[in-house]
DNA sequence: TTGCAATTCAAACAAGCGTTTGATACGCTT
DNA sequence: AAGCGTATCAAACGCTTGTTTGAATTGCAA
């Protein structure tokens, strides 16, 4: 029973080839600059495939969403540690996933979505965008602690999640400026160090209010 | 010979016209997702003035940029007081320019650039986004001192520029998450603060090392 | 008024888009 | 081998895109 049954799961299945290309394509180009032909070109099969696996350009997007990754990102925060333990291994986590060195294109995709709203932007709201921002919220706030304004603890998330975005958001351009600038682990790394106690700056500052 | 001369000057020029318009639709769509007719509509013309007075889309898209508002903000710098000061108004105006509450869509279109890489982006890169960054540079510089490698200080204007973008760029996303937030003058200022008092302990921080 | 260049316009153009079609090939059961 | 549903394909569809065309209109000088 082990050996291979059909030819669709001997190759790669046409379905999954679409899947891999449609999230390289989306992600570089977008929803609406990514063109079908170009997907099916790089999946290497017929245009008329995403209309029978999938049910559409529109449909296909959704599924190459695929909102687990980031998901599985909260739910399996490790919740030992001091809160300020808990939040640098939470930004290093968050920028190794959001930062495409060897990462999948999935984060790619869905930070895209941040700027350039689609017809997926309500699903990605409340699978992804809602608990990330919620899981932020309660690591500032047992940072800073009950005293600080509900306001001022939103602007500190939005802080944080501008600079984690900026470095991903930014590279094509941050590339024209210093272009020797490389983004492997390394650096990646040193990103996660630099946002995390800039961030953490600003917190202790807040909290010794 | 103040009386009007010609038609083309009592009313407002076509070129001009579809100026307007095309800063318009450029910012909101991008310059893939703007059609030349929404811009011909919205600015009351025919289609084929885009062709006539400029040469094409692109040209269009060029022309629309006019990149002097935020050079200006690089060049009327106010160099008066201390370093943080300096930087404390520095964030002021950028933030009130870069969030298009009241504002024009030269920097909404500008800032869409930064991370929808089209055939401008190299002309914006050269004549706006290096000035900038070497604006902020020395102003990180004046206040870390002059013991920090230059990599760290750049990792914190990334950190600088990535929270004012943020605001900027996931706004349409925030309505969603944080529905009652508005984004009046007001909460501008404040967030200008909070940006400025954020990235202030920060840089102490690096400063008192 | 006449003439001329600049401007505007409706219409059409070729190219690209997402999608549909109908035929063909394949894998599996009977 | 025959039959059947699944999968693939080249081709075409209808539509939108940016751009071009050639005629009509305008503004101004002679």
């Amino acid at each position: 029973m082990n050996a291979p049954q059909t030819q669709a799961e001997l190759q790669e299945s046409t379905r999954d080839r679409l899947l891999v290309a449609a999230r390289e394509v989306f992600a570089e180009q977008g929803f609406k600059g990514a063109t079908v032909r170009e997907i099916c070109r790089r999946a290497e099969v017929n245009v008329a495939a995403v209309n029978y696996h999938f049910n559409g350009k529109e449909a296909l997007f959704m599924a190459a969403l695929e909102l687990e990754p980031i998901q599985n990102l909260i739910g399996s925060a490790d919740e030992t540690g001091s809160a300020e333990q808990r939040f640098a291994r939470f930004i290093r986590e968050f920028m190794l996933r959001v930062m495409n060195g060897g990462c999948s294109p999935h984060s790619q995709l869905i930070m895209r979505e941040l700027l350039e709203p689609s017809p997926a932007l309500d699903g990605i709201a409340r699978e992804v965008l809602i608990p990330l921002h919620q899981h932020l919220t309660q690591l500032v706030r047992d940072i800073v602690g009950d005293g600080i304004p509900a306001e001022e603890v939103r602007r500190c998330v939005f802080s944080i999640l501008g600079q984690c975005t900026y470095y991903r958001n930014s590279k094509e351009m941050n590339r024209l400026i210093y272009p020797e600038l490389k983004y492997d682990e390394q650096e990646i790394e040193a990103t996660a160090r630099q946002i995390t106690g800039f961030s953490l700056a600003g917190l202790r500052q807040l909290a010794s209010r």
